[in-house]
Order: C-alpha cells, then structure tokens, then sequence
DNA sequence: AAAAATCACGAAAACGGTTTCGTGTTGATA
DNA sequence: TATCAACACGAAACCGTTTTCGTGATTTTT
C-alpha cells in the first residue's frame, strides 16, 4: 500500500534508459529526442515524480531554506514579522524554518549553530534579550565569515556588519512624545525597559530629544524602568501614583495597557486628565477601552523587507561587501486615549 | 577572510589520511587507533569541523525537520501551539519548518507539495478554512500514503488516519454553557461561526446539550453565524440588540470582546446584567475590561503533545497502522466577566 | 617457522540528483 | 567512398557523508 517514493533510477530502469537521459529529458534538455522526451515525461507524471530536495540541495549547495530566530513567538510584533517574512520568501519559492531563541543567549547560539551546518541559505533574526545584555555577538560574527548572509531585524547591534533593517525608534518615540506635548501635556511618565535593548535605547533618546525641542527640562524621576519580563503592574501603580503626570509613553503595548488600567482605576479619565501612547500596535491597543493610540512598527514590511534583502544577496553572484541598513519610518495610529 | 566549511575531505587531505578514517575517527570507532583519532579530532576541533546536515540527511534518509501547516500565525491559539511545538521538536534535536496556509486550500497544497519532497520527516497541521470547506483532503491522502507520517491539531478531519490531537470541543462548550446556566441564566445568546468548522459544529453541540440538561428549551433565534475571517461589529451589535440576552457564549475571543462592548455601550454592566463566556484564553480576554471569562485550549501542551506523537512515529521502526486521537481536557479560567 | 588472528586503515558503494565529456550511429558533404 | 557534423545517448564525476568489505602488516598461536 505504502507507494515508495519513486526517483530517476527508478525510471531509469523502467524505461531501460540511463539515469542522465531521465534527468536531461526531464528538464527538456535539446540533447534528448523527442520520442525519449515524451516517453519519460508521461511516464514521470503518470507516477508523480518529484525530484528530491535534499539532493539537489547537497548538489547545489543551495537549500532555499531561510533560517528565522526570534525571540518569541508568541509576540504580536514578531508574528507579524515572520508573516512578512514568509509571504516573501513563499512567493520565492523559499521556505522558513522557524527558531525561539526564548530570549536566551545560550538557546540563540544552539539554534544558529544548527541550522548554520548547510540546513539554511541565510539568516533572518532579531537579538534576544540575553545576547542585548550580554554583548557577546561571536556567533553571529562567525556564521558571516563563513559567507552565510544575515539580515537582522529589530534589534540589532552595530558590532556585527551585515544587512539589517529596523524602524527609526528615536523618531517614532519623538512623534509620540510630540504629540502629548502639542496636546499641552508638560509632565510625560515615560514607562520603558532595562536599558540593554538598543530599541529602548533609542525609543528614549526620542523622548528626551523632543522635550528639549519643545523646551521642557528633562525629569529623570518621570521615567520608569522595568525589567521587560515578567511585568508587575503594581510598581507600575505606585509609581504613577507618586508622580501623578499627566500623559504616559509606554515603549511597549503592554505597560501603556497596564498603565491605563491604573489610571482608570484612581479613578482619572482617559483621555480627558491623562493621554497615554503605547508601542507596537497590537491587538491590545486596538481593542482597549479606550483604544490606546499607538506607534505602528510596521512589522510585516519589516518581514518582508527583511527577506527581500536577504535574498537578493544570497542569490547574488558576487559577494559585494556593501551591506546596507533600511529604516522604516513609523507612524502615529491616533485613538482614543489620546485627544484629536 | 571567508573561511570556507571544512569538509571530511579536507581534513583527510591534509592529514594524509582516508575520509573513511576521518569519519570513523571523529566517531571514536574501535577500528582506529588511538593515535590517529587524537590526532584527527584534535584538527577537528581546531578548524570547528561539523558535518554537512544536507549530505548526511541525503545518507540517512531522515532531515530531523519536521513540517508545520497553520491557517495563520497571527493568532494567539496557533501562536502557542508553535512555542509547544518548538520546546519539545527543538529538545529532541529537530528543526520546525512553519509554513502559512493563509486559510486557503491552494496554498496549503502547495506548501505540502514543497514539504513532502524530502524536506521533513513529518508533518504537524492544522486545517484551512479553505479545505474545510471544500472538504478535498487528497493532499494529505497523498502524504499519509507516502508514509510520512502527519499529525493533525485542532482543526482536523474524520477522512483522513492519522494521529491526532484535540480539545474535547463539545465538552468545553459544555462546561462553559453550564457555568451559564448555574448562574441562572436562561436566555444564553450563542456567537458561532460557519458550520463548516469541525470545531464549530462540535461547540454549538456542547451548547446544546447543556441547555438540554438544564430543560432550556434550543432557540434558533439566539444563535449567530459569522463568517469568521472579516467581523463585522454592527452584526454583533444588531443581533443582541434585538434579542436581548442575559448570557452570551462566544466560540472565539474576538466575538467575546465585541460582545462585551457592544454590551457596555448600551450601558448594561458585565457580569451583573450579562455574563459573557469566550473561547481562546489569549492576550484580549486577559486584558479585557472586565476580564473575560474563557475556555481555555491549551495551545502549548497541544504543540507539545503533538510534536512527541510525530517524532515518536518518525523514530518507531515498526511503522503500526494504529493511529490514536489525543483528548485534551478544556479548562474554565473564570474572570470577571461571570459571577463567581 | 608456518598458520591464524588481530589490527589499522583504505577503497568503494550508496543516498538522489546534475552536468561534463565522451562515443557510437546516422546522414550529409566532398 | 572516405570524411565530418549532427544527433542521441551513456559513463562517470561530483556534492559530503556513512558503512561494508577487503587487505597488508603486525602480532599471536601452534
């Protein structure tokens, strides 16, 4: 019953022809007569030949496997991305082998190393959270010297030369914190992460940044530094209720979600005493009560981005060592915690 | 600068050995001699030699990959599933290939077709609308028939032998009805997508069959069909508008969460005038305001459990033609959005 | 000292394709 | 009729491993 998967040899034998000629009337190679050509052809069909991938990967050394490690999958943001990755890479004729690093150093470099061994084409992924912290990036480093095209995404570092793409966050933290301040907002709780993500980093010099444009001092004791796992929402409360201010940017959805939450609670209106932007326009922000205006990260262009570039360099003859860096402008989805 | 992979073969070279003796050295076989293993695996280790996964899973026949089909992975259920997939694939040494189906038929077909040429050792699906509706599964027929191995998740069909894994969907509806019930209410609204969902079918069964045990007479009237992709709110908002519910039951979180404030804009408060029950304990029923009451699946032990049945029939000698369907038992997370 | 056993290694086939380079057969040309 | 292309096909190498089998050299046994 069990219909063993047939190969040229197979047919070979049937059609008492060699293995070449299969393999060349297959293709419809000008060197085969069209009778041969014909013949093993139906014959093929007839019994649904298809050619197996892993040898012709070993022949071409060439696997049309794409390598993606993220952080976390289950994750709005990078689910978007492996979406935008996979429609592209799908319309290639690619497919998508899928890694969690589980924001694990250690997990990162086992993932990478696994698949570095002729399992993949090139690399897609964003830094977990151990590797941000610990800066220790020799893995990465010796997958592009071995000639593997990487693309980094997100988060990403400057130690390692390669193709990445990311969203300009100082900007989209400088619009956000703009608007609140063009609403008249003057005391601005910024809720962010542990410094060592490069995303935060930056998410907070925009923020700073356009408090100076705007002429209002810095307060160092308006920001908020959480560790990014394992939220508490109650420092969250204790701290908005010691500094009562009057507008919120949170650099991700989920303390901008839990900072309403406490807003709501004191009993303060939002957006009427307190507006609040978040990151990462999931489905959080679009179905909280009230919606929670946001700053779209545009995470399937980045995918798909992400996977252009790298397969225009790993189907690139020659290895140029240009390696460019896209910025995605982010933009402002205006809701209802903030006012029109 | 590029290094470039070292094979088998160089090592033999430049040791002046056989390729033969360099595999079998570095395998610490008997057959060599102290000496020359030291001497081979010292190079080894030197230059980080590791074999080609493309040349040995042409060898051995078997890719350690295993193939998962999902509809979508922007979805918090498909989402975990894939982390429980990962956790215990990864553990015993495969890689996971995700591949979107996009709940269309043609390309779920297509994305098996790629898989199934030697890429996997096995698949881990769960079905498209699309193929839910047409209800053709000759492309998992064809598979199965090939020997390799599937295990159909969730959403999964009587036509096709194979192991399977699911929540036992007429009892979690069961519970959720009953929970209902016991809070004395009697007019329990029922939002349900088209019937052609096995999943479906099986909650609107549980639904019934409380209400039977409880002597509540089946209104058609109180049950909603909506297509599932595109909600539409105003459907929503009509529909309970019009029959006036003291309960609602939805078969996913999205309706739940409509439900909820379709609810609140009339200016009835959940739970004390209406309770609401959902399915898919995710991200939006956690953050609900109040949370949302819900059956939860269990995606991760889902993933997990399926992943073990795949690898545990890729790795049996004998190939038994007894397939077994995993049960997972619902469980109700109560919130804020029942009385307790 | 001859026979047998052990040792340490290499040759070669195999996995399933692709591709280069012959080569025997035809038909056309001189 | 001898020469030469063109034609249609096959042999063999190759991709990087694993593994079986064979073999020359040494050591052990009788």
């Amino acid at each position: 019953m069990l219909k063993h998967k047939i190969t040229l040899k197979h047919i070979a034998k049937e059609l008492d022809v060699s293995i070449s000629t299969v393999s060349k009337a297959l293709k419809n190679s000008e060197e085969i007569s069209r009778d041969t050509k014909e013949k093993v052809q139906a014959f093929a069909k007839l019994y649904n030949y298809k050619p197996n991938n892993i040898a012709i990967s070993l022949k071409n050394k060439r696997t049309k496997n794409i390598g993606v490690i993220i952080p976390d999958i289950v994750h709005h943001f990078f689910t978007t991305v492996v979406r935008g990755i996979e429609n592209h890479a799908n319309a290639k004729g690619y497919n998508v082998i899928v890694c969690l690093s589980d924001e694990s150093f250690d997990k990162e470099v086992i993932n990478m190393e696994m698949l570095a061994n002729g399992s993949i084409d090139g690399f897609i992924m964003s830094l977990s959270a151990g590797t941000e912290k610990k800066k220790d990036f020799n893995h990465l480093k010796e997958v592009t010297e071995q000639g593997i095209p990487l693309v980094l995404f997100d988060r990403v570092t400057d130690e390692i030369k390669c193709d990445k793409v990311i969203i300009d966050d100082v900007q989209a933290a400088y619009i956000a914190t703009k608007k609140l301040l063009e609403e008249g907002r003057r005391k601005i709780a910024l809720l962010t992460t542990d410094n060592f993500f490069s995303v935060s980093r930056n998410r907070n010099k925009g923020y700073e940044k356009a408090l100076k444009d705007f002429g209002v001092p810095l307060d160092e004791s308006l920001i908020l530094r959480l560790p990014f796992m394992d939220i508490d929402e109650t420092k969250i409360s204790q701290f908005l209720n010691a500094i009562e201010p009057d507008a919120i940017l949170s650099v991700n959805e989920i303390f901008g979600i839990y900072g309403m939450r406490v807003i709501q609670r004191k009993g303060l209106r939002v957006p009427e005493d307190i507006s609040i932007i978040g990151f990462t326009d999931g489905l959080l922000a679009k179905h909280a009560n009230p919606s929670l205006t946001s700053v779209a990260q545009h995470g399937e262009k980045m995918g798909e981005v992400a996977a252009r570039m790298l397969i225009d360099r790993v189907e690139s003859e020659d290895d140029e060592v240009t390696y460019s860096t896209k910025i995605l402008e982010p933009t402002l989805i205006e809701r209802d915690s903030t006012i029109n």
